[in-house]
DNA sequence: GTTAGCACTTAGAGCACGAGAGTGCTAATA
DNA sequence: TATTAGCACTCTCGTGCTCTAAGTGCTAAC
């Protein structure tokens, strides 16, 4: 059956997927030659490069030089992705691994991404992204008062994210508990369920007169109040195994190395594209689908972790456009799950409770 | 006057101030007839070409081949930062943007640390570390507990280290006031003021006997303050700026620079490095002179920022052993010192209180 | 439709060669 | 005696050349 428009037969399918799977274990080109001593492939070499010829007219080939071997363009590695590739069966040894890394109940998601991160980068030979979201909308939804001494006291301010921000606070004034008591109930009352925006002068000045004693203490604390949404808004990005890159050929190019290694550290680019693709399945660009120019000789394979219902973190793989697809696939697909359906270990209450814990350094 | 054993007479002085200077900016070996251009030195090339000699046979140059000119050996390096470099004054514009970073007025350390790498980066040209070092011996000084609704709580640990750490706790008992408040009572009476070799099971035993009516929840949080402790202990590493580094030649041998690479990915043993020097001033490692075998061809450079006698922080600068030593030194001493000396926000107690929040994820 | 064979193209390794840079040494100079 | 001018020597690096290996496209035979 002669290719009809835009559809490929099976014998070009056959060898597309054999040239794909040659080029990503071994690098190079790969020429009609080596694919005739392929056992699924029983033509001779001169079909093969007939129909190599085809599959480059179609657009799924390149050809470096005349007298290389064929690579998969984006577009063949586009269609190796969605049609050609077999599923990856994680092996025992990588399964324990990844199960190892669960079973060591790391409780704070912050450092398990960390962790998966690691683990990631180590089984594909990639460099892997781990994102914490931006938390959009973010308000207050209590605020607590700790009396330590008659100088100071804690703010403990717990928000709709779920995440707690905590703060010493020195006070010019003798505090008492009868004044972090009206403190504490006031900042509830003005405070809580507040979103950023409606917190304006009129609010705060009214605030302050109602707590006419403690004037002092209401400025700053809003403006920590400001501070911490912000933070918890921001985002952030974790990368490993940067180095791992660099054994592929494909970054042997110092300019563009260091390109990429620019738009790693500035995270900025990373948490856009990651923030702005909805998609709930695994989400793989390659080179010139990516909207960041930098990332065009390089494919980026991500996945959202959610707990019921929210996404509490991104884990993704980044490695050249000759990336080992399917392995990388199986490999985050098993992890974000795992992440997703783990049982939190302060009394498990699977799927809903697990607390992240934080700290709040004084450097006094 | 002859170079008596082990001390330069003035002319080789200058002449190796010259050509250490003139290799940092131009990065190539420098010989005798660009050196007799300098202002400084008036002596022929010849001359110096003899001078040249002695330093090298001396120890404190080097001649990458025959043909070419000098370059300074790490012996040389080391006199030139003892001995022979100028203070770097900062430039107008590179002291605005140091002081508009504290004039920001970030709260969180582990923040402002990130922040003040990046910028030592930019200024510098060289690669930055900003180390949050381990904490020792951190005890745990208050317990607060506070009640969320009849399910949940929130523990809050209040550390000797002044960090803070929260944890939201399920329980699959109804939690009242009351069971809280004895909770509370308890837990400070059994983990206060305690090292983490002392939480023995017997302790634990009797705090659970004590705690009859809630026995379920003694061990999720006892495992829960372990693991609190040993996060504040355990230090870690922020880099800034690994691109620039490939700017220089010397960063050009791939797997040079891949060692280098995973040496910081991997924190251990920078954090090790880091926390092993004693010394309250500036630390200028130069190549060999440094423990870690990759660095050898890298010079280190750090300082500790204290706070009330505590270490909360050190920052440093990494780069080709061909390093703008002085200007380094300079800006790195800049921003510790302003760090340290930097008022606290909420309620400015100069020099003593200043908070650092802090999150607490609930990825339900 | 498939295959064998052959002429053609190209990258890359290996080599020679010359330019450029800097030295060490010797002899002349102040 | 310390300094300098001059010169032969050494080494790196870039350029241009050839040769080889690999792989193709095309034609003619099966």
């Amino acid at each position: 059956m002669k290719s009809t428009f835009g559809e490929l037969d099976d014998r070009k399918k056959k060898i597309l997927r054999a040239i794909v799977n040659a080029h990503i274990r071994g690098g190079g080109p790969v020429g009609s030659k080596f694919l005739a001593h392929n056992q699924h492939i029983t033509l001779s070499s001169a079909t093969i490069r007939n129909e190599m010829a085809e599959l480059e007219a179609l657009g799924y080939l390149e050809q470096p030089h005349t007298s290389a071997g064929r690579i998969p363009s984006e577009r063949g590695y586009r269609f190796y992705v969605n049609s050609l590739m077999e599923d990856y069966r994680l092996s025992a040894a990588e399964l324990r691994q990844l199960n190892n890394l669960m079973r060591s109940k790391i409780e704070e998601l912050d450092k398990l991404l960390e962790s998966a991160g690691k683990l990631i980068s180590a089984l594909t030979n990639y460099t892997s992204l781990a994102v914490k979201p931006r938390q959009r909308e973010v308000v207050i939804t209590h605020i607590r008062v700790l009396y330590l001494d008659t100088q100071t006291f804690l703010l403990v301010l717990i928000t709709s994210a779920d995440i707690v921000k905590t703060k010493y606070v020195w006070s010019p004034i003798t505090v008492t508990d009868e004044l972090l008591y009206r403190l504490e109930r006031e900042l509830n009352t003005f405070l809580t369920g507040v979103p950023m925006e409606s917190i304006t002068l009129p609010l705060i000045m009214e605030l302050t007169a109602r707590l006419p004693d403690c004037e002092q203490l209401v400025t700053p604390i809003i403006r920590y109040v400001y501070e911490a949404i912000g933070e918890i808004d921001s985002g952030d990005l974790h990368v490993e195994g940067i180095n791992l890159l660099l054994q592929y050929p494909e970054y042997a190019d110092v300019e563009r190395f260091k390109e990429l290694l620019k738009l790693l550290e500035r995270k900025e680019d990373i948490l856009n594209l990651v923030s702005q693709h909805q998609g709930d399945s695994t989400q793989v660009i390659i080179g010139g689908e990516s909207p960041v120019k930098v990332m065009h000789n390089s494919s980026f394979i991500f996945r959202k972790i959610e707990c019921g219902g929210r996404v509490v973190g991104v884990i993704g793989v980044l490695g050249p456009c000759r990336m080992d697809y399917s392995r990388v696939i199986a490999t985050v697909e098993h992890l974000a799950n795992s992440i997703a359906n783990r049982p939190s270990s302060i009394n498990q209450e699977p799927g809903t409770l697990a607390g992240e814990p934080t700290e709040n350094k004084l450097p006094e």
